[in-house]
RNA sequence: GCACCCUUAGCUCAGGUGGAUAGAGCAACCGCCUUCUAAGCGGUCGGUCAAAGGUUCGAGUCCUUUAGGGUGCGCCA
């Protein structure tokens, strides 16, 4: 709809172009936004506002003349000039209905799937191993998500990248640890507590010298390729990550095994990296080490600021690491598109490190690289999100709270539910609370953490939204009519109607900025619709006629596929009954 | 010192490429359940969009300056 006033639009202003009643090299955008208020119809246009000054006219002339040119058509009932030269279209009842009525049949529900899909690398989640997964790290895996299934539904081919923190120094007393642990418990290894498991490691290579010997020599000898210290390696790997996988299921997130991708994948990657950049006169040895300078970039002196990519004892750094990354992602995935989603700190390194890629020749220009940034998590007195006696919380145990915290407000609830039904819907609300808390927000800087806010279950929240959808379900239990034709017989309906035809828009938009809460309003605002509906419409009574009824099943219908799809995009789900 | 990000109602947050009277939820107060799930709906109250300039028909949005907050700045990741 949008799209035909746009396209009607451009071509008034061609026609007038070649009639010369418009000089020819006039550049304007065309811009139809769709109106806050329902006076000025359904969709605005400022097109004569802009035209006023290269026409030398009023524009509300110009408005007269843009009008009197647009032909007869049934998508349009009418149009007309407000204000200083706003032209206001309301949107023909019967296309809408045609509209909707076809999207029902739709298995994408009207969105349409991308002309050109692309390659896009989604970088998320990244849990370190041989450390649990803290609160701070739910961010960027349940966004990046998100944006993950919001891409895929349009049709790209998304690459989901687990950026693990698998390598590094630390790995040698932690073999040495693991080593340790395994003699003395030779048959049942117990790994469940990581954390406790690093402080271990950490004790004994502090306190004990022969200890700290051999995870120096383990150190040295894991990044040679030693067989028997990469198995071991291997092992702390896999603890971690079966760990993070079962927060995964918990969290309904659609990362595997299959999607890590670590640190270390880019280890054998470094070396010829670096030697092509001093071959390439990119990279110059200062004190030692080796220097890229960046223009870009200024340090406190003002000149080109200088970016170690490698040690003078010869180690490589992170920078190194996600300059080959990149690399990597270009040629071996053949990404269009690279979205990081990392905490806000690391914006400069990544600007850095993708500004090396592009001097190298790494990263061509058509490919886009992106930081999904993001702030920290902080409480309600405004300092960051703390266990009481001043702790990392752990996502497990932060995760369970959530449970508990809805299973007390479940108890208050007077249903009739199973406890089997019971302990799914408080699972499924929890979780679906947590997740929308961080994909409703929009902000890059840091956000207020309130389980309060959270779990009241009123306003821009999951359990809204779900509670939306087992409303719908419980209206569909309730009859024996099936959905029907839609027909428009109150503005309730008329609201939501059109509200339906913007999901295409919404999907592609938060596809596009990779800002999955501009799909979280879009739902709330649905939801919000389908509530006025809900109370002002009866829909099953006795009173309400045959064809009423089953239009406003259909639009029931609608509303439900919507939320679900919707939901599911976000990596929420829905209940029948809650 | 240099750089990047941020500042919208008492609180938590929305406000795509500049558009019409800046919007929700919470909190406070007042209504609505013999009627499809009241985990809902309606209403009242609440604002110098941090401040000052500038750009223009028009600025919360773009530019400059200032104040306040956060973060990052060569051998950790």
């Amino acid at each position: 709809m949008k799209e035909y006033i746009q396209n009607l639009l451009t071509g008034i202003v061609s026609s007038l172009k070649n009639e010369n009643i418009l000089s020819a090299d006039t550049q304007i955008r065309i811009m139809v936004e769709n109106t806050k208020d329902k006076a000025h119809g359904d969709f605005a246009s400022n097109i004569a506002m802009m035209l006023a000054r290269p026409m030398k006219k009023n524009p509300r002339e110009i408005a007269e003349l843009l009008i009197s040119r647009i032909p007869a058509n049934d998508k349009i009932s009418r149009v007309e000039i407000a204000g200083p030269g706003f032209i206001n279209f309301f949107a023909n009842k019967a296309f809408i209905e045609n509209q909707v009525n076809d999207m029902l049949k739709d298995p994408l529900l009207g969105v349409r799937p991308l002309r050109t899909p692309e390659t896009v690398v989604i970088d998320y989640s990244s849990p370190n191993v041989a450390k649990e997964m803290a609160v701070h790290h739910i961010r960027s895996t349940v966004i990046g998500d998100a944006v993950v299934r919001i891409l895929e539904f349009l049709g790209n081919r998304v690459i989901r990248a687990n950026h693990i923190g698998d390598w590094g120094t630390q790995f040698g007393m932690l073999i040495a640890c693991l080593e340790k642990k395994e003699e003395e418990h030779a048959s049942s290894l117990e790994l469940s507590d990581l954390e406790a498991f690093y402080r271990e490691a950490k004790k004994y290579y502090d306190e004990d010298p022969q200890f700290a010997e051999k995870a120096r020599k383990y150190v040295v000898k894991l990044q040679s390729g030693d067989e028997y210290c990469r198995e071991m390696w291997q092992k702390l790997v896999k603890i971690t990550m079966d760990q993070n996988q079962e927060i995964y299921r918990r969290l309904n997130i659609s990362l595997t095994e299959k999607d890590v991708m670590g640190e270390s994948l880019y280890n054998p990657m470094l070396k010829p990296l670096v030697d092509d950049l001093i071959s390439r006169n990119l990279a110059k040895e200062d004190q030692g080490a080796i220097v890229v300078y960046l223009d870009n970039f200024k340090d406190k002196d003002g000149n080109p600021r200088g970016v170690i990519v490698r040690k003078s004892d010869g180690g490589f750094l992170y920078t190194t690491t996600d300059i080959a990354c990149t690399k990597y992602r270009v040629e071996h995935f053949g990404a269009n598109r690279i979205i990081v989603f990392a905490d806000s700190r690391q914006h400069e390194h990544l600007l850095m490190a993708w500004d090396i890629a592009k001097m190298a020749g790494y990263l061509p220009e058509n490919v886009l690289t992106e930081h999904g940034s993001f702030g920290m998590m902080l409480g309600k007195d405004g300092k960051p999100f703390k266990t009481r006696s001043g702790g990392t919380v752990k996502l497990k145990e932060f995760l369970d709270e959530a449970e508990n915290r809805a299973a007390t407000l479940m108890s208050d609830r007077n249903n009739n539910l199973s406890p089997e039904e019971k302990s799914k819907v408080i699972h499924t609300v929890a979780m679906g609370a947590v997740k929308y808390a961080d994909l409703s927000k929009n902000r890059t800087t840091d956000y207020i953490f309130d389980w309060d806010n959270m779990l009241t279950f009123d306003g821009n929240t999951a359990p809204y939204l779900q509670y939306a959808y087992s409303r719908v379900q419980s209206i569909f239990r309730k009859t024996d009519a099936i959905p029907g034709k839609i027909s428009i017989s109150a503005p309730e309906e008329e609201d939501l109607l059109l509200k339906f035809t913007k999901f295409n828009e919404v999907v592609n938009s938060a596809a596009e900025k990779a800002m999955p809460h501009l799909l979280c309003t879009y739902l709330y605002e649905l939801a919000g619709l389908f509530m006025k509906f809900y109370e002002s419409c009866p829909i099953t009574k006795q009173e309400v006629p045959d064809n009423i009824k089953t239009s406003r099943l259909a639009i029931s219908e609608c509303t439900a596929k919507i939320l679900k799809t919707g939901l599911g995009l976000l990596g929420i789900e829905t209940l029948e009954r809650m």
